[in-house]
DNA sequence: CCAACTCAGACCGAAACGGTCTTGCTTCCC
DNA sequence: GGGAAGCAAGACCGTTTCGGTCTGAGTTGG
């Protein structure tokens, strides 16, 4: 449990992988396409497809139909962070299902719980918002500066 | 997504009310029927009376059978922390797919984004482990201190 | 203009979650 | 001792979500 879906996974996978490529290929933004980027890690292209699809209405990236199509980028990877991807794809996150959109919780006095893990709720939000795509890139040895003082708070 | 089930929530809420409980009535261990605590937070029985009996089972409460029966806390509320409870509920958690049982990834080879969520998960675990029971009970304001320092740092 | 290639949205089965019901066993109290 | 109150454990079921597939529409390149 609290886990992320596995479409989250090949989000992110499929996110580095068109980071990387973009980087081997120069600044010439290069579109790849869905079946190539799930043959490179072996997962089911149709469902790949959809996954970019999403983050392509998220403005997460950018498509481009017909020969020789395929999806890029819409931003630099350093200005993609892991939390609007998990986003996108599966939706807000809340860590609990008092926190409802609507900010109500279903047992509206009761739940006393509501407000700590509130909290943990919004350091999970703050840690993931400082991992960006380029983080998933780099070899992890130089990452740990880039989240720089890299510390989240938890104060009840 | 990300969510804790319904389960946990209402197993933490249990769990807080019984440390109310145990509180005020002193030292004595008075034990609180399923159904008790059901009424007191409108969920339904037999459902909490599912996740106490999880919850019994992990060591985290004693049962007491037959009339006056109920369950109440193991141990102090400040030993009992929400990551346990969790865990004890809905099973270990795994931010992603790839950390398995085994530890082995799904995509053996392939999948590059793991070792990165693995922190990320690491840190969620210790946020939810400095996290006690009794940390729910007391008036958020004196709790700051229960989490000490309460930093958790992320370095990928 | 055509054919290949890609995106795009609808569709579907399987698993998990939330919740209920039934049965059986224990303990207390009259 | 007998019955009522209470836990324990399991089967069961509807609903939702997740993972995955299929079919159709649009675009580009030649």
């Amino acid at each position: 449990m609290l886990r992320l879906t596995k479409k989250a996974d090949y989000g992110l996978m499929a996110l580095k992988y068109l980071a990387e490529q973009s980087l081997v290929s120069g600044s010439a933004v290069v579109a790849q396409s869905a079946k190539d980027v799930a043959e490179a890690y072996h997962i089911p292209p149709q469902l790949l497809a959809k996954i970019l699809q999403t983050l392509a209405r998220a403005g997460i990236l950018v498509s481009h139909a017909g020969a020789n199509g395929g999806y890029a980028l819409a931003r630099p990877a350093s200005d993609i962070s892991a939390f609007e991807v998990i986003r996108a794809i599966d939706g807000p996150l809340f860590i609990t299902s008092c926190i409802t959109i609507h900010g109500t919780c279903d047992l509206a006095g009761h739940c006393t719980i509501k407000e700590p893990l509130r909290k943990v709720n919004d350091s999970i939000t703050e840690l993931l918002s400082g991992i960006h795509i380029s983080d998933l890139v780099e070899p992890s040895e130089a990452v740990a500066s880039a989240i720089g003082g890299g510390l989240v708070s938890i104060a009840l």
